[in-house]
DNA sequence: GCCCTGACAGCAT
DNA sequence: TATGCTGCCAGGG
């Protein structure tokens, strides 16, 4: 878990991570989905971290703190579609 | 141990 | 891109 929050900090400005990039870059890969643990941890313990820099694979951001994360991740100078997060553009693997 | 739920992903439509 | 369905897995009741 803190592997999950210790990569997060490491995303660059500008840049993003998906759930299942994050949980794939840990190897946390279990088949497909840890990706729905990242999400939950996030979720509990996310506080803390640029959690705006991590999105969905479709670049959609959390349930609640659309508006939020928008405004930080333009802030960030992330390329946005709209809504949503231009993620061709903006994915980053370490 | 069973069932439901969820900041998800991939594939088909 | 939107919607629907199917895997997959940890947590909680």
């Amino acid at each position: 878990m803190e592997e999950v929050l210790a990569l997060v900090e490491r995303i660059p400005e500008g840049k993003v991570m998906s759930y299942g990039a994050i949980a794939d870059a840990l190897a946390d890969r279990s088949g497909r989905n840890s990706a729905r643990q990242v999400g939950t941890i996030m979720a509990r313990h996310g506080g803390g971290v640029p959690w705006h820099r991590v999105v969905n694979s479709a670049g959609r951001m959390p349930p609640g703190h659309e508006q939020e994360a928008r405004q930080r991740l333009l802030a960030d100078g992330v390329p946005l579609k709209g809504d949503r997060v231009d993620i061709a553009r903006a994915h980053w693997m370490p």
